[in-house]
DNA sequence: TTAATCTTGACAAATTTAGTCAGGATTATA
DNA sequence: TATAATCCTGACTAAATTTGTCAAGATTAA
């Protein structure tokens, strides 16, 4: 099981393009890689997977860049991660069940269970799911601000 | 966040020490190392970390080896994992809150979210419910052939 | 025509994981 | 007391993975 850089660089660039998306213009790697402090080239590569994946659209040229394929309500955090880092499988075997001489080991329904508890949670978080609780934390502010 | 060979070593050998210890006698790593396939001098790098965590205690000498430190309801799969390789924080800050330009980035609260999930089913596992469940499928397997 | 973008494949540095090794300390048993 | 089985410790190494970099090309708006 394994959640690297990779794979939260790839969120987090998403949640940009989220953000910053209104209609349906693009978006240049270069203000994503700005904005959100990542190396521009380390982006290219996890957006060719964005890109294979199905979950981003690109745009050559001037003008050119990447939107989202979906609206960040049909776009889960799990598929992200999964498209640039492959499967989060915390087993050993990788869900054959021959760790462990060709049969399953002592563990190995503990991780398959990690393994649901992990994926429900991702697959039913939505891009815009996660903004959302962004914005009510931030409305959270100005309300305390607003109302002195 | 990661989980490696470590700490699933870590939790099979448990699982092993549990299921042979009746009593207070002490197994060898070499009986665990045979009995589980893992390299003995890989098992001892990892059963310092399980001795300092205060998860096992040791006799030197033969008849030495370890044995759990409490009872195996008292043990749970989150202090065995961390034991070994560290907490398995997702975030990026390590829970700082300080990803992006010394402020929270766009997914913190997606992955201290994820934190708490994984770390609820881990620390709510003992190594007592591991085993009892995988008794019970076997259970299932023996009923199935008495009752032909 | 130019410059800004994506596209692709190969490469490289840094880090982490997985595992080894040699020697020492302790202790039950013969 | 000698022996052999164990734990104990620190340092080391090899392999794998992660985290990037780089160069050259294709496309396209202005």
């Amino acid at each position: 099981m394994r959640l690297t850089t990779k794979g939260k660089y790839a969120v987090t660039a998403l949640l940009d393009l989220s953000l910053h998306q209104s209609g349906k213009e693009f978006t240049s790697l270069s203000k994503i890689a700005v904005r959100q402090d990542m190396p521009i080239s380390y982006l290219e590569q996890l957006f060719r997977n964005l890109r294979k994946a199905g979950i981003v659209e690109a745009a050559r040229g001037p003008t050119g860049g990447y939107r989202l394929s979906r609206h960040s309500s049909e776009i889960n955090v799990s598929e992200v991660v999964a498209s640039v880092e492959g499967s989060m499988d915390a087993t050993q075997c990788g869900g054959t069940a021959d760790c462990h001489a060709g049969t399953r080991c002592l563990a190995h329904d503990l991780w398959s269970e990690l393994n649901s508890q992990v994926d429900n949670f991702l697959i039913n978080k939505s891009l815009e799911d996660v903004i959302a609780n962004k914005r009510s934390s931030q409305d959270r502010n100005k309300d305390l601000i607003a109302t002195g």
